[in-house]
DNA sequence: CATGTTCGATACACTCACGTATCGGATACG
DNA sequence: CGTATCCGATACGTGAGTGTATCGAACATG
C-alpha cells in the first residue's frame, strides 16, 4: 500500500519541490487577489501546474493556506533571529536601534497582504485564530528580550508591561506600513509615520535605571 | 422613458427602503464572510429579498461596496460629531478624555471587519485607496482640532505633528481592539491595551504650553 | 373603475470552479 | 531490460452562482 522503500531519496525530493512550487505561488496569488478570491486553478497556474498537481499534494485550499502560513512564519522566525542575534551587539544610540527594526523587513508588501488576509480570517475562524496568537507569541518571545537589553545597554528600563510595549510599537509599525503600500510608497520607508513616532514612544515607555 | 412624474413619492420611499434594507443585509454578510467570499443571493436572502431586487437596484457587487462604505462614512461622521461637540464642552482630566474615544465606539465587530476588508481592498484596487484616503482625512478633520482642544483646555499643545499622533492613537486603539475580537472579547474593552497606552501616548507627544 | 407603470419574483441558460477517475511518462528496482 | 510504482496531466460529471428575460401583483393616476 504505502510503498516507501526505494523512492525514498529521488522522488520525495521532487515531490517536496512541487509542493514548494505551489507554496510559492499560493504566497504570491493570494496576496494579489485574497484568499477568497483566489482559485486553486490559479495557484496552479501560477505554480506552472495543472491542478493534478493541487489534488495529488493537498487536500483542500484551506489546507494550502495553513501550510503556507507555517512556512512563512518559521521564514520570519528565522529572519528574526538573524537581525537580532546582530543588532543585540550593537551599542548604537537609541535612534539606531529603531532603525535596527526597519532591517528587520518583517513586512514587503507581499507579506503585509498575506498578515493582514490572516488577521481578518482570524477574526472569523477560532482555529486561524489561535494559530494567529500563537505566531504573535512566538514573535514577543524572540522580540521582547531584544528590547529590554537594548534598552538596559542604555540604562533604560521599561516602565510598563513589555507585552504593551512591543504591541504598541507593532501597531504603530504596521499601520506605517500599511499607509506606505497604500499610498504606493515602499513598505518601510524612513521618512514614515513609524520613524517619527517610534523612538518618541520607546521613550515614553521606558525610564533610567 | 424615464417617468418619474407621479410616483415620485410613495413609490421612490418604499424603492428605498428596500436598498437600504440591502446595504443592510450587505453589510452583515460582508462582515460575516469577507466581501469576495460573499454571494449575491447571501445578501439578498438575509434582507429578505430574491435576486430580483438585487438586479433591480444595483448593477454589479462591486457597486453594492461602495454604496456600502458609503453610507457607513455617512454614519461614522455623524456619530462623531454627535459624540465630540458633547466632548468639547467637558473639563475632565485626561484619563477621561481618553475614555471620550471609547464612547465614540468607532468599531463594533461588524464595522471593524468591514474596515479591515476595506483596508484589504485598498491594498489592491486604488480607487478604493483614494476612497479610503478620503475616509481617513475626513476622521482627522473631525478629531484633530477636538484633540487640540482637549489638550489646551488642560494646559497642554501638541509637540508632533498633529497628523502623527492622531495616526499613532488610532494605530494603538485599532490594535487594542483587534486583539479584543480575535481574542473573542468585546471591541472597546476598557481594560485593554488602549485603555493603557493611550493616556501614555497623549502625553508623550504633549507638552505644557 | 380602468389603465399604465413600477419593482420584486420566477424561470432559464450559461459559466466557472470543483473533485474524481483515469491515463501516461518517468523513475527505481530486480 | 522488463516491471512496478509514483505523480502530474487530462477528461469527465456536478453544483453553485450569475445575469437576463419574463411574469404578475401593487399602486398611482385620470
Amino acid at each position: 500500500m504505502k510503498g516507501e522503500s526505494g523512492s525514498v531519496g529521488t522522488l520525495k525530493r521532487s515531490r517536496l519541490a512541487t509542493r514548494e512550487r505551489l507554496l510559492d505561488a499560493a504566497g504570491a496569488v493570494f496576496a494579489e487577489r485574497g484568499f477568497a478570491a483566489s482559485t486553486i486553478e490559479d495557484v496552479c497556474e501560477r505554480a506552472g501546474f495543472t491542478r493534478g498537481a493541487f489534488y495529488s499534494n493537498f487536500e483542500t485550499k484551506d489546507e494550502l493556506l495553513v501550510q503556507l502560513l507555517d512556512r512563512e512564519e518559521v521564514k520570519l522566525l528565522e529572519r528574526f533571529n538573524a537581525a537580532v542575534s546582530q543588532a543585540l551587539q550593537a551599542t548604537e544610540p537609541l535612534a539606531v536601534v529603531v532603525e535596527r527594526i526597519y532591517d528587520l523587513q518583517p513586512f514587503g508588501a507581499d507579506n503585509y497582504a498575506l498578515r493582514a488576509e490572516l488577521v481578518f480570517l482570524a477574526l472569523k475562524d477560532p482555529k486561524l485564530a489561535t494559530a494567529y496568537q500563537a505566531a504573535r507569541e512566538a514573535l514577543r518571545a524572540k522580540f521582547g528580550p531584544f528590547l529590554i537589553a537594548a534598552l538596559a545597554a542604555r540604562g533604560l528600563r521599561l516602565t510598563v508591561d513589555p507585552i504593551d510595549a512591543l504591541d504598541t510599537l507593532e501597531a504603530v509599525f504596521e499601520a506605517s506600513v500599511r499607509s506606505s503600500l497604500i499610498a504606493g510608497g515602499s513598505p518601510n520607508d524612513r521618512g514614515s509615520l513609524a520613524a517619527r513616532m517610534l523612538p518618541i514612544i520607546v521613550l515614553a515607555v521606558s525610564a533610567p535605571i
